[in-house]
DNA sequence: TGAGTTAGAATGGCACCACCCGTC
DNA sequence: GACGGGTGGTGCCATTCTAACTCA
């Protein structure tokens, strides 16, 4: 299964969200995260630390690399653009898009997704990422917002949480960091891993 | 003045500070927002509402408009390359690097600002945004890496508030916004722009 | 069902009416409101937030769309002439007057009515809107002055709340807006469609 | 001195402030009222009473009466249109434009009163009428943003007022009308009257 | 008859509470 | 486990306007 993700706007966790789901493929056959964003944040992250379960490369080595794995996961860059988009897609079995409830870049994440699924494409799915904790409900009225449109959207959505951080800052998976709520923020995204089989 | 927004990372506030900070300048002298962000969030915020108090365009515009203003703000796009950021600090007074704490990102911003110190020049600050509550530290380390790099960084730093997020979705200055917090949020744009003269 | 609303007078809460009906009707069926009013204030206001349930087009586009919805409601201009009246009468299957309780302007909408009657309409109902709260009576006698008439009013009357405004500042159906009075005004939007029906 | 009034919206107390600016005026010099509204309100209003202590008239009689009268008020109908209001400036020493504050016609009037100054036209100013009682902030809001825009609008303005129906539905002046805050209401019009002379 | 008082309603501002997160 | 901070929800208060009532 190829999976990749590209964000409507930066900051949105994209990067975090392909190396957990990365973690999370690579428990059940072996799984490869390429990352294809300029800053590399997903290599950086990777050899800040002892190293992930799964193998992380840069997205030039793709075509080396591909056949030896189950899974992969393209760490791919902000693309703004539907057009952009739609190349993405194209290049895999479902795109996610990882978006932070703002109502700065709602509208243009609602009319980007429209725009996608105009052009013909179904095989995207919309993941509410650094959702904060209730009573905040942007994230609900987001949700709704999607729904309505009828643009698909993952049930399971991801917290704020500063697990993640120190995970990113350790060079480990959250599930492997000294955190109160470390569980908590590997739990959610076992729920995306599960809602994609 | 001309001043230059260009952020790191997507996601740091690069679109708020620019409205606000233009907001700013407005009420010292005319002043000109230029929108040169691919998704134009600035353009779509001032539509969204009753318009701000200054003028708000495309950055293709600039050559018409440049010259009716005393003071212009340009919200450009992401920029990870110091090649990049260098180019647009060529083109105004001052570049402001708008950053999150997070330690995810802050390897590459270290990297690009000492790079882009590297190659001569020093007319840029940082901004530190969206910086939650204590007693989280983050950006007190941030602030304390960049500063023992040498790196210029304004004293004043912007909250992680909500009532940027309620100000955007209203298409407002922060300071119109129905917020409990919505004068704090001000004060702190206020203190920056106070720095800037 | 078609439904069309013109007012006697100006701001009468005319094109809030139309919207919230053209809501109210959304939950039961799919729902079309046309924008016929010069100043496309409709239009505005579903443009200025995120969007409606409901889809507003201008009065233009009718022909095109009419065939995909099941309640269509038509926000047209002031009608003062019972002669235009009249001919907005044709084009639906009932036509909402509404009102504001002023004694400036009872007597005109008082002839203006029973000319219409006189020609041969029944299928017009008058809403009373902005209705003060009590102890103002003004609302109780207009009523009970068009009741004597034999003309026919909703028993619902909308209140005069400033959760009316918000909403169209927001670009929002009142229902979603935060108001202490909020389901108040909806409640009161709901009672008039349920008559309807 | 040839004054017109011109709303860009109904309901907005056109006619209240045409009559009470020609009773203002009719202490100081022989006035004319002159009713071009298609409601014919003001010459309704004029003869629910015992009359008025100045001259009403339709429109239509203004070449016959004009030279007898030191000052004339006309009341015009809705002009939502630049163009329209433009006609009815060139035809006067002063426009009135009296405006309710209310999110729903703010942008409306905004773009309106611009494209006016825009055409060429500095003889007009706006009047805020039917302005509620603190703590509301609508009218300190559109008033600022008026005269953000450069916008001349009168220092005075109209509060909401009971006295004002009151009076039109006994066809008096507020002044003569039985209520607690008749000198109020009448005291506000005389404030703009002194304004304007 | 006229003036002062009272009750009811709506608005905005403020304080308080519960819940959640992060650090110590 | 305690503490500080942000967010949303609820409730209270001051202000204003209206109508009805009371009292001189």
């Amino acid at each position: 299964m190829i999976i990749t993700l590209a964000s409507y706007k930066g900051g949105a966790g994209k990067t975090t969200s392909a190396v957990h789901l990365a973690a999370y493929f690579q428990t059940l056959a072996p799984t490869l995260l390429l990352d294809g964003d300029k800053t590399k944040n997903a290599l950086n992250w990777s050899q800040r630390g002892k190293g992930f379960s799964f193998r992380v490369a840069p997205v030039d080595q793709a075509a080396r690399l591909a056949k030896n794995y189950e899974h992969i996961v393209i760490d791919t860059g902000q693309r703004p653009d539907a057009a952009d988009l739609k190349e993405a897609v194209d290049a895999c079995d479902l795109l996610i898009i990882p978006a932070t409830p703002s109502p700065l870049d709602t509208d243009g994440l609602i009319q980007t997704v429209l725009a996608l699924k105009k052009i013909g494409t179904d095989s995207f799915r919309v993941l509410l990422t650094k959702v904060p904790p209730p009573p905040e409900r942007d994230a609900l009225e987001l949700r709704k917002l999607l729904e309505d449109e009828g643009v698909s959207i993952f049930k399971g959505e991801i917290p704020r949480l500063k697990a993640f951080e120190k995970a990113a800052g350790a060079g480990e998976i959250v599930q492997q960091t000294n955190d109160r709520n470390a569980t908590r923020a590997w739990d959610s995204y076992m729920a995306v891993g599960k809602e994609l089989m």
